[in-house]
DNA sequence: CTGTTAGCGCATTCAA
DNA sequence: TTGAATGCGCTAACAG
């Protein structure tokens, strides 16, 4: 509180400025307000002494205009909705990154809903989308019907990561079965073939690629299909512990373990540690879709890296194109080509011999280069 | 593309319905506009039979009221501004969905914009809110520059994790000064005198609080301040690697080491992996700010858990508070009290006696680089 | 080149 | 209890 307060025992906030309309703008600018639009916009002729004074009168009070009543008149924001699901998981926040930092630079600001993977939050995300009239969507779909309701009033939509069956719309996609099949690959090469899968979903195209990438490169490589192998788990880090100590308690022979995710590569890198398994040498581990944490453990975890940055820019810039027209009627799915990060965390299987016996106990990582 | 579209040449898009206004709405209820508003929004007499048929017509038509429209004539939203350093921070995604998630289910939207840090882009954000008309704004706050556009306009801001001098706001802070004033007091209690703090920033009152804990706790303590053992460096784990690596090298004497936040933790990790330091044997760490690969790497890093959902939470709840009214005219600041999570990074200072005299492998058996 | 007019969709007067 | 009229701030006709 600044000191010369204490006149009036009225204790009413400081009541701000009714903000500068177009009309004031008008006035400052000695002109009118459809010039300063004008002036302004850039739309239609305005005398350059006259475009000067208003911007400057602009300047000087501080104008700045509703975009409401703009998307009102014009019928076109420049807002775009995102619909994300988890933005604690740092995938989803990369993505999210990406994309606003793109869709920033091409002058629109994006509105964030948050679903937590419910599909009643994100119906409640596509219709605050519809009343503020986006121009546009970016969404990780977990169910069709917010995509629906926004393609039936004409609401472009982009999916990222994964796409819903029976709808067209652009999106943007990582080439799952071959991030899949190259890091299963890269096993096989090492000498390994009894790798186990665990994955938590293969209804989504995320899901159902990495499957299919895992048994591509084993039926490449003649490597017969254990169904055994395949571990289903539910998404949560704590149950792909659960899962991962289970097998390892029915499958002693199991050598190298892919995780189809970052969530699930955690509770296995946990699972791995507390039965005292060490990486790599009594199991060989890896995972989709790197995040922090596998570049700081010891050894490193080997995974495949969604480059999701350009994933979330590829979204917007489709985004962009889409609304301005540009893009054809087609709808456009464009895929980011992962990557195999190698780490520590993957060698031949040598160690699996001694594990026959009880091996040798100790924690499992150690920090030592 | 569905089996039957082969009629006409017209390659036109789906030409989207047009979306139906409240004037659609009172013709399907078969009444007027302004009694469909007030059937919908509950604001004065609308007989019971008629608000039956409007809320049905609008379900069966598909109405969404547009939120522009509405804030135009309303001259308020139901928006608010989050402008955030550094999605791709754990720290801040944290906060971002904590902000997020209470916002949401208090009825409001988000617009997000990272501003990466940078001056430039959180001003640009402060001009979007503004244009928007949001009805407050939550900044984790680079200059002051953003919250006073918005403070000259009327809308209230929340600053969050930090505050920049001089401005009269309501904001969420953590209790920095415990904070680290604990963690320093554990690493005291078990023997270390000789503690390094890195630290990138002591302007903001993140970083003064750190670092005033710090010494507060040796003070209590009666342990020396050493000043050659605060260490300054940048934001970016790099340069927290290079400054640990110099301070390895010319203070062997140091036992512990108390990183300031994630990033910075995260450089030190690397640069006492690399060094060879064993941890917490050759050396104890500690961080402010608890991140996913402290609780993941061996051993897990003892840190100073922000609770960030919580702080994110806070910051929405003064937001709603605000924008009712009901809090009072003073700002309003709240404390989110930190904990401290006792990993296996801290331990007695023991090897420090065979480091001291030129003992078995002299300084530290150090293979660097 | 510039100003006047009108209407985007909505909620609130004010009359009926 | 309901409906007609009005204007929020802006921009695109349409005259001047």
């Amino acid at each position: 509180m600044g000191p010369k307060s204490g006149d009036g025992a009225e204790p009413d906030p400081p009541r701000p400025r009714r903000r500068p309309t177009i009309q004031d703008l008008a006035r400052a600018a000695a002109t009118s307000p459809s010039t300063a639009s004008r002036a302004l916009s850039g739309n239609g002729y305005v005398g350059a002494d006259v475009r000067a004074r208003v911007l400057a009168a602009a300047e000087r009070i501080g104008y700045v205009p509703d975009s409401n009543a703009r998307t009102l008149r014009n019928r076109t924001s420049r807002a775009v909705g995102m619909l994300i699901s988890d933005l604690r998981n740092p995938f989803y926040a990369n993505l999210a990154a990406g994309i606003e930092e793109q869709l920033r630079s091409a002058g629109y600001h994006v509105i964030v809903v948050n679903n937590d993977g419910e599909e009643e939050a994100e119906v409640e995300g596509a219709r605050t989308f519809l009343a503020v009239r986006v121009s546009a969507a970016i969404i990780t779909p977990v169910s069709d019907r917010a995509v629906r309701m926004l393609l039936n009033d004409g609401v472009p939509v982009v999916q990222a990561d994964r796409m819903v069956e029976g709808l067209t719309t652009d999106g943007v996609l990582v080439d799952n079965v071959r991030g899949a099949r190259e890091v299963t690959a890269h096993l096989i090469g090492l000498g390994h073939t009894r790798i186990a899968l665990l994955i938590d979903e293969t209804d989504w195209t995320t899901g159902a690629g990495r499957l299919a990438g895992y048994r591509a490169a084993l039926r490449a490589a003649g490597v017969p299909m254990d169904p055994g192998l395949v571990v289903p788990t539910k998404f949560q880090p704590e149950a792909a512990r659960d899962a991962v100590t289970g097998l390892l308690a029915r499958r002693p022979d199991v050598t190298a373990l892919f995780a189809a995710n970052n969530m699930l590569a955690e509770g296995a890198f946990q699972a791995l540690q507390r039965a005292g398994r060490r990486i790599p040498d009594d199991l060989s581990l890896v995972a989709f879709d790197d995040v922090p944490w596998m570049s700081m453990v010891s050894p490193g975890i080997t995974t495949v890296d969604q480059h999701t940055d350009d994933l979330g820019r590829a979204c917007a810039r489709l985004v962009v194109d889409r609304i301005a027209g540009s893009a054809d009627g087609q709808a456009t799915v464009r895929y980011i080509e992962p990557s195999v990060t190698f780490r520590g965390s993957t060698a031949p299987p040598g160690a699996v011999i001694s594990l026959a016996g009880p091996g040798p106990g100790g924690v499992a990582v150690s920090p030592s280069s």
